[in-house]
DNA sequence: TTGAAAGCGCTAACAT
DNA sequence: ATGTTAGCGCTTTCAA
């Protein structure tokens, strides 16, 4: 059996105090005396009390589990960004419910009803590939329950949101391959709906026109994230023959397919084709060659959405505006470029 | 605000039943009649009614939160097992807390003692490669909670597992390379504290005894989980000059590595050197070459995981013996080999 | 078959 | 500064 946890009460009892005192000693550092605080705090300790949630929860009308939402765990960015909160959170007694959608804009919705109905205290989300509207974070919002973009976020500014400059983050990249004195550079383009693919089209096309390039559209690969991972998109690209002397793609495992495309086709990397990639997953400085990337910092992105939520939380004004977090890339040259 | 959620109170008012008699509709089939329960299952269900755990678990003395410690959760294998708990055990309103060791018994160590202090119902852990003992184990399953392990598990008798045939797994992969007619196989052998390494290496050994070929030590590399996956370990061991025609990897990581490594010596995969890898971790078919590999059902093993502790739930026999569940794996044979 | 009542552990309003 | 009391939503005796 369960042994018996430590309540309240074994501790009140002990020290011919209420259940009240103690539960005030061990929260509120105002009126009551340092005396009683310390014996309670000291108790506690040395018999491991732990509050039990559920007590607290039931009280409190709430269950201390927040909702994430995410494409797939199996992105290094994901679960980069899933430990990052549940760093944070674990120590405020929270739980993290992970969601993936598996980029399926049908799943999605569903998924934040089921968060709704589970009474979640939060939401956080980095939206689908597929994901066409924001309504049913809408929805939760209405309910009550505070919603946080990362990475992936709805073109929407009634939400608080967690991300990179992805415009710069590409121009980083673009400007690192003119640099190595490349020219024709092919670009990878992720899904068209999500908002990380046009900001980092636009950086690519920023970037041209600092260097006063025209961008030469059929030099742009449409690919989408659950496909091929690049592969065949690449493939595609190398039948048409059209030159090109620079890779640069939406992400790192795009990218791998990629890079396996273009030694099929026997060119050399980074001789023929330089490469860049987004979000420097382990893998990638293993590949042959160790590949050149942005480095997004996932980690620390699901850290600050978590502070973000704890810091809310406690706002008493419900309709603090939304709040938006820029957190910086850095570009990782290795021998692909 | 929070919009308040519908009761058992609720449901009673509109009924002009009491509460009891509601939550006795909602479970107990039998001693309550066919009308009042038709009455309330409907209403219930109009209304959108969720228990509320919080309460629920508060009367039960549950917190319907159970705790899995793995590795990492970016390993493809770890987290397809926490997707795969997380489908089972959402249909019976458990939610999973996770714990990454990253590899370090210290941390797992810290891990467990807090998710019994957090009255998790239940441990699914697979262990790190630096763990050394399972007393945090047993004084988790002394306190009550049931512990279950898959994947990597410890040398004991005493805990309920769900794990793969490591050495028949082994065997196939050997097999197939001594059938593509190569007879020196370097092995790159794990972390030896590991059951999964050993048994592997049992099963490398017993395909050896088969075709009746000796074991070369010198051709197991050794090599453990955190350190440059494979790459500089096959490095060093290509330094030796030692001959050798075929390769298996104890993991798809750690052969990611390797193959860079022997293509930067300038070998060709499969002509000189023929590779199977471990896990089938879904980037692998866009290696160049893609990699014959062993699969490895992550994904059902999580849910083989669930699925025990929730019917080991139901039994009220405390000490039902443990379980041993086996699960297939199978060669996935691609251009490496 | 249903109701009444107690209580899980905790917090918070209202005494004192 | 501390005690008293009520109650969060639910399950579970015990009674009717």
């Amino acid at each position: 059996m369960k042994k018996t946890q430590v309540t309240l009460k074994d501790i009140a009892k002990t020290l011919n105090l209420t259940v009240a005192t103690v539960s005030r000693a061990l929260r509120d550092s105002y009126e009551i005396s340092h005396e009683t605080k310390k014996r309670v705090v000291e108790l506690a300790k040395s018999l491991n009390y732990k509050p039990n949630r559920m007590a607290v929860g039931l009280r409190k009308n709430k269950t201390f589990n927040v909702g994430v939402i995410i494409p797939s765990l199996w992105y290094y960015y994901n679960s980069a960004a899933v430990t990052g909160m549940e760093e944070v959170l674990e120590e405020h007694g929270y739980s993290v419910l992970i969601c993936q959608s598996k980029e399926s804009y049908k799943r999605e919705v569903i998924q934040v009803k089921n968060l709704i109905d589970s009474r979640v205290d939060g939401i956080f989300a980095s939206i689908s590939q597929s994901t066409v509207d924001h309504a049913h974070y809408l929805a939760a919002q209405e309910e009550g329950i505070p919603v946080i973009f990362f990475d992936r976020t709805p073109d929407f500014e009634g939400f608080s949101k967690v991300v990179i400059d992805n415009k710069l983050a590409a121009m980083k990249a673009i400007n690192h391959l003119f640099e190595k004195g490349r020219k024709r550079i092919a670009f990878i383009a992720g899904p068209e709906k999500l908002k990380i693919s046009q900001k980092r089209y636009l950086g690519y096309a920023e970037a041209h026109k600092e260097y006063r390039l025209e961008v030469d559209e059929s030099l742009i690969i449409n690919c989408n994230f659950t496909k091929n991972m690049g592969y065949q998109a690449t493939k595609n690209f190398l039948k048409k023959n059209i030159q090109f002397d620079g890779l640069f793609a939406i992400n790192d495992r795009t990218c791998i397919g990629a890079v396996a495309a273009i030694k099929e086709a026997g060119l050399k990397i980074p001789e023929e084709v330089a490469v860049v990639g987004f979000n420097d997953e382990p893998t990638v400085q293993y590949l042959n060659p160790p590949l050149t990337t942005i480095r997004q910092p996932a980690y620390e992105m699901g850290k600050e959405v978590a502070n973000l939520f704890l810091s809310e939380r406690n706002k008493h004004k419900i309709n603090s505006s939304p709040v938006k977090i820029f957190l910086d890339t850095a570009l990782i040259i290795r021998k692909s470029t």
